[in-house]
DNA sequence: GCCAACGTTGGC
DNA sequence: GCCAACGTTGGC
């Protein structure tokens, strides 16, 4: 099993979001990054752990836990000229952009703040607060998760 | 609202 | 293939 952290701005599509949707779960759309597609592409899996980060928002942080439940497919948004995240040069013959979807599990006490986790010698080397690092899928090492979870 | 970081685009 | 211009992300 592999762990992920998700981010997203509250405003948008929060942790509250995800909980009130049908069956607590939301397909993963719009992301635009050939980085985080090969990753929701090829690389999560159903049953992965993934911290769902609020972005753009005070503070920003680890507000919850979802999980994998469908592994990649072709994102729809892209071949609609009506949305947002349209994308001319992806069809469905060709589809370039790749979505999961992911479902609730379970909000964290409190928000771990992206401070703390700065702050924190031992995440060295966590994708999240690597500088300039704005991915908005990426990977969490085990022994990461194990620790960011101890904090709750 | 500012701006650093970084990805993408397009002219050459 | 280089790189300037531009757009986006996201913390502050």
């Amino acid at each position: 099993m592999n762990y992920w952290l998700m981010k997203s701005e509250p405003d948008v599509f929060g942790i509250d979001d995800l909980e009130k949707r049908p069956n607590q779960t939301e397909p993963w759309d719009g992301v635009r990054n050939y980085q985080a597609r090969n990753m929701m592409r090829d690389d999560m899996k159903v049953g992965d752990q993934v911290f769902f980060y609020h972005s753009n928002t005070q503070p920003p942080g680890i507000v919850g836990i979802a999980e994998v439940v469908r592994e990649g497919y072709p994102d729809h948004t892209a071949f609609d000229p009506e949305d947002p995240h349209y994308d001319p040069k992806s069809d469905r013959d060709n589809p370039r952009w790749f979505m999961v979807d992911v479902a609730f599990r379970r909000k964290l006490k409190r928000t771990i703040t992206l401070a703390e986790l700065k702050d924190r010698p031992d995440l060295d080397g966590l994708p999240l607060t690597r500088k300039g690092n704005r991915l908005s899928v990426m990977p969490v090492s085990e022994e990461h998760w194990k620790l960011i979870l101890s904090l709750e």
